[in-house]
DNA sequence: ATTTTTCTATACCCATCGATAGAGTTTCCT
DNA sequence: AGGAAACTCTATCGATGGGTATAGAAAAAT
């Protein structure tokens, strides 16, 4: 019996695509075709196809969304994510809530329905070349991130944060009803522990890493 | 006569389903399929087709340098750009290039078809509104970018873009061979200029603006 | 129960920053 | 030739920033 596949894509070009891909497969059958993360949901939902393949980026409920509800609620389909390009918290996340496979849309179609054979059978398939490179940049990107994280007190992130939009010592004092003076006690203990030289390199260092 | 069509796009899955599309219009005929920008270039040089459909994200050569190319030389074959979102700068340069046709991914594909009809009749065919908001945004950006260049004198320039990469004073003057008193100067100056309140607000001016 | 961490505070000192005033040079435009 | 703009300098002064020492109170970890 030919496995039920659900098609999810923003992109009507695509969806053409992948159904004329598995139209020449005989066993896989296309039993559904869905424009955003809803219509993606409520298909899946009712159809309980076998695989479902999903565009990460989508307009509304995007492709995480609809991944997480599918995990949540422990339906059945097994979901393959294709996407242009996977961000790496983004891959993370997805492996997170039991993905069975990612597919770059630049890989050759073939290759896809390769996958998409291994999963339905019970396997996984993940582009070696795209999740190593993903965990790598994950790893570096991370630690400069949880770093601060770690070696920050919360009360010392608050004003890491304050100090990248740009405030003045006594307007932070201000905010946080604290003195003066404490406030630059904070300053001078993070200066040591984040290995900056100054409020502007501070500013700068909170830029890079998205604590603003 | 059909149209001879060109595609160049680094989803294979795309090229399906163009192809797959324009196999249903009698009057389109697709030549060629291309994965990369080199690809592309050499095969609008050689074939000259009448019609090249262009993602402008392409690994190596990306589609603005093919379009550029394709400009440059002068060759007759007219370019819809195809792609999922489009960058301000990208759409008025993909524009100032010659571009007849703007298409975004998530359109309905007869639509696509519609707008290629009509540039084959010699017309364009913008997605008004891309355009639109693509065009708005420029406008605000680029204002304040050059907003900044013209206010600023070249040397001021040299100075923001210092204090953008957190210099102090003194390695400012250091570098630049003038006293710090001038150094100070030249800020004075550039706050009421810019109407910033200080070295922090004008780094992070800075960045905003792209001027690091 | 004791130690550690976190947050808070004050006080002093020096470096840096930013505002302001006054003035000389060059370069470019008219 | 004359004027405007850009760049340079010195000098002063108050505000802000940052280092260091000292230390109390509360919360968390051991």
């Amino acid at each position: 019996m030919a496995a039920r596949i659900a098609l999810a894509d923003d992109h009507p070009i695509v969806l053409d695509g992948l159904e004329q891909l598995f139209h020449l497969e005989p066993d896989f059958e296309v039993v559904a075709r869905c424009r955003d993360g809803k219509e993606t949901l409520s298909v899946v939902r009712e159809q309980r196809p076998d695989l479902l393949i999903l565009d990460i980026r989508m307009p509304g409920t995007d492709g995480l969304a609809v991944l997480r509800a599918i995990h949540d609620e422990g339906l059945p389909t097994r979901v393959v994510v294709l996407t242009a390009a996977l961000d790496d918290e983004q891959l993370v996340e997805a492996v997170r809530l039991g993905v069975r496979g990612v597919v770059l849309k630049e890989t050759a179609p073939k290759l896809l329905v390769k996958a998409m054979r291994e999963i339905q059978a019970g396997g996984q398939w993940l582009e070696p070349g795209v999740v190593s490179r993903a965990l790598r940049k994950l790893v570096q990107k991370d630690a400069g991130f949880r770093e601060a994280e770690k070696v920050l007190t919360p009360r010392e992130l608050e004003i890491v944060r304050m100090a990248g939009s740009g405030l003045r010592n006594r307007q932070i004092a201000d905010r946080l009803f604290i003195s003066e003076g404490t406030v630059k006690i904070h300053f001078h203990n993070i200066y040591q522990k984040l290995q900056v030289n100054g409020r502007l390199e501070l500013a700068l260092y909170a830029r890079d890493k998205g604590l603003v």
